[in-house]
DNA sequence: AAACCTAGTATCCAAAAAGAAACCTTAAGC
DNA sequence: GCTTAAGGTTTCTTTTTGGATACTAGGTTT
């Protein structure tokens, strides 16, 4: 009982977490669908391993849509699924204490950075 | 711009993230105060090691609060801070929308354990 | 005087994640 | 018949995490 809770947080995180899928869900949350060389010009740092790799897992939990097109050259597009639309509240809420958070941080440790400046005097 | 959205939201999953942390947040909230050592016996998996250094990242965060008693043997209690508590609606955001996410993946990808049960008989 | 207690550190090692770079496919264009 | 294009995969290396174990401090108990 006492994991139980645990480990829904925790599947809810495996989503989220790996580094690069904020920034994925970001580019199609807000470009909706895009051809993987436009993801891979939209995130320069991200390999194309990474890029496939994230873009599979959040295929596999039905977030993410991957629209083959049989042509030569290959064409693919990502997009958002509909059910994956119902995060959308998620990542609002998680953004939005991030944002109060990293203030929070600010002012927490503040001085430190006072004291660098006057150093820096 | 499109970064900044996503630097909120990796910031508030750096805090959760790190496979422990939920499971060590959700003791503290249930709890309440707990020594160091009532947080090893209820998290038999964890080590020293790890235990400490995801109490010290939370505690860097002003999430968790560490309290010394000078004495010995040495008596130091845990507990989550009162900035802390405003985690709250976030936590039972994600746990409500990890417990959906779980039963989305049960019925999206039960036809598999249908074939599983079919061949055991 | 030896052993025990708590709340850690320190050191070393294994495993997992991430990155870099080369390779693959198949049709069209030069 | 060589190159280019898109969307990958494969292989190898590096970095990051996590775990196991031993050790510490210093007062209390045996």
């Amino acid at each position: 009982m006492a994991d139980e809770n645990c480990s829904r947080v925790e599947t809810a995180l495996e989503i989220l977490v790996g580094k690069w899928k904020p920034v994925i869900l970001y580019q199609l949350f807000t470009n909706g669908t895009m051809r993987f060389s436009e993801l891979q010009r939209a995130l320069p740092d991200i390999t194309k391993k990474m890029l496939t790799s994230q873009l599979r897992e959040l295929e596999y939990h039905d977030i993410v849509h991957r629209k083959i097109y049989m042509q030569i050259p290959p064409k693919v597009e990502y997009s958002i699924t509909e059910y994956g639309m119902k995060m959308t509240p998620l990542l609002e809420a998680i953004n939005a204490w991030g944002t109060m958070h990293i203030q929070h941080l600010n002012e927490l440790y503040s001085e430190d950075r006072k004291l660098e400046d006057a150093e820096t005097k």
